[in-house]
DNA sequence: TTAAACAAGTTTATAATATAAACCAAATTA
DNA sequence: TAATTTGGTTTATATTATAAACTTGTTTAA
């Protein structure tokens, strides 16, 4: 009990996952996490403003050759914000 | 990686306070539900007959003196629900 | 050398969802 | 018996998610 509520950037399939990701790798390129997630490439470009607006991730962009590349690097604070997501959804699901 | 889609009733996040609590205490209340979770009247009456009509929650309308009291408990349907529901975010979480 | 197809996104229109305000009926209290 | 409270439901609105349509530039094929 006692529901701590859930940051409704995170809480959010897509954003979710997108972060899951960068957690684990730290940076990825925009084509990488639309294979990894499933998304539509429209779906992934506002999920990943949100984020970086948010201040949760960076986006760099920059070029692989001649072809425009978006990379993107999940930030202190959005691990931080990961973290509580987290620690605040134990309660709503009996685990820690 | 892997990520498994999230099940869209439970992820919700009074949804899935309802969902706990009546995990942990099988049935309970409206008012007390309210309570708990801090809800408007509005928006647990919308949430519970979404869960109701999933079949996730059983609500039972009686009496308690002469003023009505409607009662919700989870079903078996419910629980498994829930289960998954888990299972899957541990993907997103880092944590199974 | 230019037309067609592809890559990498962005913008925008629409669908779905969440939420609270307004409402209703019955019971209690003043 | 009028006002207030309880226990909700209905409905209007705000927010969010999502995909379709579009843009810009690149590579490939004729």
């Amino acid at each position: 009990m006692n529901f701590k509520p859930l940051d409704p950037l995170l809480h959010s399939e897509l954003r979710l996952a997108v972060m899951s990701m960068l957690i684990d790798i730290e940076e990825a390129e925009f084509p990488y996490i639309r294979e990894q997630t499933g998304a539509t490439a429209g779906n992934l470009s506002v999920q990943i403003e949100k984020l970086s607006a948010a201040g949760y991730i960076e986006v760099e962009k920059t070029y692989k050759g001649r072809r425009p590349c978006t990379l993107c690097r999940i930030t202190p604070k959005g691990i931080e914000a990961f973290r509580q997501y987290v620690e605040a959804l134990q309660d709503y699901l009996h685990l820690g």
